[in-house]
DNA sequence: TATTGTTATACTCTATAACTATA
DNA sequence: TATAGTTATAGAGTATAACAATA
């Protein structure tokens, strides 16, 4: 087999070592993520609807937009949400077809704490680096991912 | 309120610029990952079970450890792989409670298939620094999380 | 016709609790 | 007694397909 693939060339490895350090990284923020959405009873799902509606009415075809999911999981995850109390549903003024969703006062409240938790518990990373580190790091976080 | 709060002083916000960073990369990493699972009928943790097992045959317990997940979790987990074709248990040798599960030959294949399509998904994010940023951005992480 | 949303269905993921077998 | 694993159970998350209402 010494003949080239003519499908895809090989992947180039020269970014082996962040590529690596990118999946740690990003599996660990996950993984605290989870934590302190599970400590409130919800999901990491919930705990993304939480923070993206904090400031947002949105129609639901949106929120499955910014989640990457099928409308259809929305319709459950608002579902278990507004049971809860912490979103509601309205009719969107525009389109008879939509349906807007936003946040409780209850929603809101949960989803500032769930943003200070998230502050608090990736301390032990962020803190280990010095400020000019920390924006460094940020900066190159947010060129790669052009956010 | 004027009085400061006394259970728990408020958090740094001096890291907030990373901490969102943080957040959004690991959401858009994860999005890849789980892109790369699904297109091969796998959920993100089948395809971190096949990476975890790659080079390693490790006890039930053990694997339950690496994913932060219940055992009877991995049974389930372990089950439908095993049913797939892509591991096996085997008793473990020094422990008669125990045990071992590894990758069978296709397990390993899908494995390998993995490592280079998440290498492939993530060049768009790693391409667009040189080569010296690359390698802080590893090093800035590595720091950061400890690994 | 196309879009928005809901519902029914099926499967996976996950934890808790109860159990068996071994240490 | 403590640990490793399985099973039963229940609930959440997810997508597909079929449907109703609106554009």
């Amino acid at each position: 087999m010494t003949t080239p693939d003519p499908v895809a060339p090989p992947p180039d490895t020269s970014h082996q070592e962040l590529i690596d350090a990118l999946v740690q990284a990003s599996f660990a923020t996950m993984a605290v993520l989870s934590r302190i959405a599970a400590e409130h009873d919800l999901s990491l799902t919930q705990l993304r609807v939480l923070a993206i509606l904090r400031d947002r009415r949105i129609k639901m075809r949106d929120l499955a937009g910014y989640l990457g999911l099928d409308k259809s999981t929305i319709s459950g995850l608002v579902d278990r949400a507004e049971k809860r109390g912490l979103l509601q549903r309205a009719p969107n003024p525009a389109d008879g077809r939509a349906v807007d969703v936003f946040l409780t006062g209850a929603g809101v409240a949960l989803a500032d704490v769930g943003a200070d938790l998230v502050a608090r518990c990736l301390d032990p990373m962020t803190s280990r680096l010095t400020m000019a580190e920390s924006r460094r790091l940020a900066a190159l976080l947010a060129r790669a991912f052009e956010i």
